[in-house]
Formats: structure tokens, C-alpha cells, sequence
DNA sequence: ATAATATTGCAAGGCTGTCGCATTAATATA
DNA sequence: TATATTAATGCGACAGCCTTGCAATATTAT
């Protein structure tokens, strides 16, 4: 299953490049100029996500944030750091602290999720 | 607004103690002998959360799981622990680890969200 | 008992995300 | 360049989660 270029790909990831921040389906929508299916975007989405072009985040409004990966190598493929969503404007971006725990043994852990909400530097 | 006692809200603390772990509305539900109605049940979460009672997490399956607030005392009101969900026994549970990190400047944080998934011990 | 009002049930609705299927378009091949 | 292959898309529909308005009910105070 060799991935096509397409007018949607280039779109959505040239919003999330211009962003610079973590985005929903709907915000991704709304940025891009020409008219694109909801569950199409929501496809590409994913599909770049497999393909480890863009990681998921799931912020306290239960929706999915995408974001570009940045240092998110092979080694560091569950995007373990924190992620900050402002209350105020909305943005959900990546932080540069890395999430570190100790769970109990024998469990073990496939994917990290950690999601601080508040208020950012700009709304304060 | 005082608080009344209702056959609700100890059927769903009922249920919660003995669960020992966070619950979905539907998972509460369903653990319910008498019937009771979604939207009411939902009502009776919030209240509790509200009330510190119980504190809401958000899963990557972007749903609200709710637990009992077992050492979240006046100054741990942000119940800053990470929290364990496994894929297949669905259960979500508190974990003992604390939350620490290190935000830029300026960030101000009024929630901690941190969900761990992957295998229970029971399930491994 | 009666009044005040917190709580509930019901119905409806909004929003998010997914899926099947027919159609379109990107790529490989001749 | 023309043709074949099949990945990608649009559309419609659907399920699931959570919330809200409103009338009816039940709890608590007087
Ligand atoms: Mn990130
Ligand atoms: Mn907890
Ligand atoms: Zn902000
Ligand atoms: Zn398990």
C-alpha cells in the first residue's frame, strides 16, 4: 500500500506546519483554503500518524489534537513529554519536559498521554 | 444549593467503592440494580467531582472515567498522579507515581491529565 | 402538613470520529 | 502517450458520548 501525493495531504500538513502547534480535525478544516471531507482529513490524518509524520494527543475536551514530530525519532516513538492546552485560545502545543514514571511491575506500558490545561504565556 | 440525599448518589458511590478502580458512566451504569437515567447519572459525577468526591480522567479512548478521591486532600486538589488503562481488561486505575514537570515561564496549570496504556499485571 | 427547591426522567440535540461503497485520481507499466 | 492498477476521496450514514431544557418528582426545612 504505497501512499499517493495528494492536494489534501500537502494541505493539511502545510496548516500544521504553519501553526506550529497541535491541531484538531476541525481547526485543521477552517485553515485550509480549498474544501476538504471531514473523514477524508480525518484519514490523512491517521495515515500520517502510521506513517510517523504526526502524533496524537488526547486533551481534557476528549478530542484528538494532531501534531507534527518533531523530535519524535524511532527511538522516542511513543512522543513521551507533556503537552499544555490553554483554556483561553485553545492552543494545545507540545513542551520540551519529558513525561518519567514508575508503574508497578509486570505492567506494562504501550503509549503515554499527559495533557496539562491552564492558562498560557500569551493569556496570562 | 445544599446537597440532598438521593438513592442515585449512594447507588453510584456504592458502586464506585466496591469497584476500586474509575468507572465509566456506562460502566456504572450497568453495575446498578435499579435504573437509572444516563443524563442523571452524569449529573451525579459532576456534582461529586465538584464536591471532591471523585476527580475525572480522560482516557485515549477520549472518554470520562471517574474514581473515588482516596489521598486527594485540600492541597492536592489536582489529583497530580498518572493513571493506568489497560486495553484489555479496559480497567482504569490510579496509579501510586506522581506527577512532576517543569513548564515554561509564564504557564499557569489548573489541571493535570496523565493516562498511561498498554497490559495490566493481571492481563500480561 | 406545607412550602421551597434540589434532583430526576425524558427527549432532544450537538459534536466527534468511523465505515462502507461508489467514484475519482495518482502512479506504474506498456 | 495510452492503459491498467489501486490508493485516495466524497458522500451518506451511523454509533457513541455528553449536555441541556423543561416538566414532574422527591427531599429537606419550616
Ligand atoms: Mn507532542
Ligand atoms: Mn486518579
Ligand atoms: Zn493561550
Ligand atoms: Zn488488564
Amino acid at each position: 500500500m504505497k501512499r499517493r501525493q495528494t492536494p489534501t495531504k500537502s494541505a493539511v500538513l502545510d496548516v500544521l506546519t504553519k501553526a506550529g502547534k497541535a491541531m484538531s480535525q476541525n481547526a485543521i478544516e477552517q485553515e485550509i483554503p480549498i474544501d476538504i471531507n471531514r473523514a477524508t482529513i480525518y484519514r490523512v490524518l491517521n495515515r500520517f500518524c502510521d506513517d510517523g509524520i504526526l502524533h496524537k494527543v488526547i486533551a481534557e475536551d476528549g478530542k484528538q489534537y494532531f501534531a507534527l514530530c518533531d523530535r519524535c525519532d524511532d527511538t522516542h516513538k511513543q512522543h513521551q513529554h507533556y503537552h499544555f492546552k490553554c483554556t483561553v485560545c485553545e492552543t494545545l502545543e507540545c513542551l520540551p519536559s519529558e513525561v518519567s514514571f514508575s508503574i508497578p511491575q509486570g505492567y506494562v506500558v504501550e503509549n503515554v498521554n499527559c495533557v496539562l490545561t491552564g492558562v498560557c504565556k500569551n493569556c496570562a
